[in-house]
RNA sequence: GCCCUCGUAGCUCAGGGGAUAGAGCGGUUGCCUCCGGAGCAACAGGUCGUAGGUUCGAAUCCUAUCGAGGGCACCA
């Protein structure tokens, strides 16, 4: 039994109360699915319900009153023993062990299924993040949003939603055309200029440029040339960075190509014949304070070039006449002010902002000896997704990065980084799995097979833990979905772990010495590989490996 | 000045109205005669920044305040 399932039948057993005239409740106080919790304390049951708490005011009659009715109804829910009321009015439920250990056998039988459900399903789903400029290499930050993107994109898809991870490749304007200054400048030997971009990676694609084109100094106009093709090897390396980093986008969206397929001059005709723009000191401005901006904000400027703006909106629409219904945008907390932008912006194109959801993720930074560092090219600290790949390798910088709240600034640690010591949780949940693996192994060596299966056998206090917290998995993978919060998954994962252990350590699958197989020993290796597949499935949706060995 | 996020154990962080606030790392002490010790058990360690408020109940919601980080362009 699930908490999922028993909740239902709480929900079920509540409603038939009333509907019998046992409770008078308001029906707009009634909840449409009555939450169980997982007490903290053994002594509490295995589940445990503060309804007859919340329902106390709104009915009108002391919460234990209204324990009392419901006591009644939750103990004839199939599977469950006993129904206690403690304290104030909790309801403590105790599962039997035969319907509790059924999940090892269901979990075993779904496989890589188990967790996924289909509550998103009809959802299309733009999720653009990362979008770096291809000025550079991804440092840290971009990397925190490679690997939560694609985490979450993973978990919407687990969710049934149908999901496109876009990246929006800012091929046009000023910080392109000091990439291509920049290339030049190297090219001829000359320092970087003043608002350039410097480091290695510069030189060693001007290099590149000069040995495809020798002659290119001689061209027409060299600083296009370098900035053509200079973007295009930034854009390949930013690429099979992403790649080895196990992120691969569905959509390489060229801001360019709104400018040259005219999407934008459209746009803004339509914006002008809808009245949302007007024209202020030689500028065209975007009345975006009409949909909730806190100012007006220019989309041609007075040089009769197109601003920033115009190309998220034609890029916006753009997404919309895909198909979308939902458009995500991951951004740093460097630029919450588009927020606010982007929203009025769907709005004063007589869309639903709504369909505008800005996830705003903190920073990243760098720590030497407890003290902040900044990243500074000049002073060699910063630090790409390739070099945090090369020293920690994928699945603990996935990982590391992906187990942290998005809220949270965090903290990176150079020391740790470069002593590769592994204080990584990965490997406690990666290990976790090896070690289902290998005692698959010691008990196909020792003749234990998955042929009888005995719920009622997994009965010890370490198991009806793991049982609750494999239970307890498809309801966080709901969860991580609707908060948009991948590192719920990872934390739980840490919790199965954990649980798994505890019980490694009391419970035998294979016998002891020269002891008899029994039933208890093949219905243990059911629960052993549920416990492997569950990790196996979690661990893949944050993009890590999951080792039969370490 | 205005806006966003954060403040929880020595450190890094979970905890989105419920019972005695948790994990990892670090510290102390135990556990290898049998499925992997990258593990387990126990102990130590907390005015949940501060002050009010809402509530039967607040780390959690609201207000104020202090502290940290990040924003507030005819830059992209």
């Amino acid at each position: 039994m699930t908490p999922e399932e028993l909740s239902a039948a709480i929900t079920s057993c509540l409603k038939d109360a009333v509907d019998a005239g046992e409770l008078t409740v308001p029906a707009d106080a009634l909840p449409r699915e009555v939450r169980v919790e997982r007490p903290k304390s053994r002594e509490h049951g295995d589940w445990a319900t503060s309804i007859a708490l919340q329902l106390a005011k709104p009915a009108g009659v002391p919460p234990r009153k209204i324990a009392e009715v419901l006591q009644g109804r939750l103990a004839a829910i199939p599977g469950v023993s006993k129904v206690d009321i403690a304290g104030p009015g909790f309801l403590n439920v105790t599962v039997d062990a035969a319907a509790a250990g059924g999940l090892a056998k269901a979990i075993v039988e779904a496989g890589a299924s188990y967790g996924t459900n289909t509550g998103m399903a009809g959802t299309r789903i733009n999720l653009e993040f990362v979008s770096a400029n291809p000025t550079g290499p991804i440092h840290l930050g971009g990397t925190r949003w490679a690997a939560v993107g694609d985490s979450l994109a993973r978990i919407f898809q687990s969710q049934g939603a149908d999901v496109t991870r876009e990246y929006y490749f800012n091929d046009h304007g000023n910080q392109i055309d000091r990439f291509a200054r920049s290339l030049l400048a190297s090219a001829k030997g000359e320092p970087a200029p003043e608002d350039g971009y410097g480091g290695a990676y510069i030189e060693d694609i001007a290099k590149e440029v000069m040995s495809n084109t020798p002659d290119i100094l001689s061209c027409a106009d060299p600083q296009e040339e370098f900035r053509a093709q200079g973007v295009e090897l930034m854009f390949a390396s930013i690429r099979a960075s992403l790649h080895e980093f196990g992120v691969d986008f569905d959509v390489y969206f060229h801001e360019n190509s709104l400018f040259e397929d005219g999407a934008v001059e459209k746009l803004l005709e339509q914006l002008k014949a809808s009245g949302n723009l007007y024209a202020k000191d030689g500028a065209w401005w975007l009345n975006s304070t009409g949909f909730g901006d806190d100012k007006d904000r220019v989309v041609i400027k007075s040089d009769g070039h197109a601003a920033y703006i115009a190309g998220d909106i034609a890029y916006f629409k753009d997404k919309r006449d895909r198909g979308f219904d939902l458009c995500i945008y991951m951004l740093g907390a460097d630029h919450h002010g588009y927020v606010a932008r982007l929203k009025a912006a769907a709005a004063a194109m007589g869309d639903d902002a709504n369909r505008v959801e800005v996830l705003i993720g903190q920073m990243v930074n760098l720590v030497k000896d407890g003290v902040p560092l900044r990243m500074s090219k000049r002073a060699g600290t910063v630090v790409t997704m390739e070099d945090l790949v090369d020293i920690v390798g994928t699945d603990a910088a996935r990982y590391s990065l992906a187990r942290f709240s998005s809220d949270s600034n965090i903290d990176i640690d150079l020391d740790v980084l470069t002593k590769k010591s592994n204080e990584n949780p990965v490997f406690y949940v990666q290990y976790a799995h090896a070690r289902t693996c290998a005692v698959g192994r010691n008990a196909a060596a020792a003749g234990v097979e998955r042929t009888a299966f005995d719920a009622a056998a997994l009965s010890h206090p370490t198991e009806s833990e793991l049982l609750a917290v494999l239970g307890q998995y498809p309801g966080v993978l709901t969860q991580a979905a609707a908060f948009r919060e991948p590192h719920r998954v990872a934390r739980h994962l840490e919790v199965i772990a954990g649980a798994y252990h505890r019980w490694y350590d009391a419970c035998r699958v294979t016998p002891m010495g020269d002891d008899a197989v029994t039933d208890v020993n093949r219905t243990r290796l059911w629960l052993n590989d549920a416990v492997g597949q569950v990790l196996a499935n979690g661990l893949s949706l944050l993009g890590v490996s999951a080792p039969e060995r370490m």
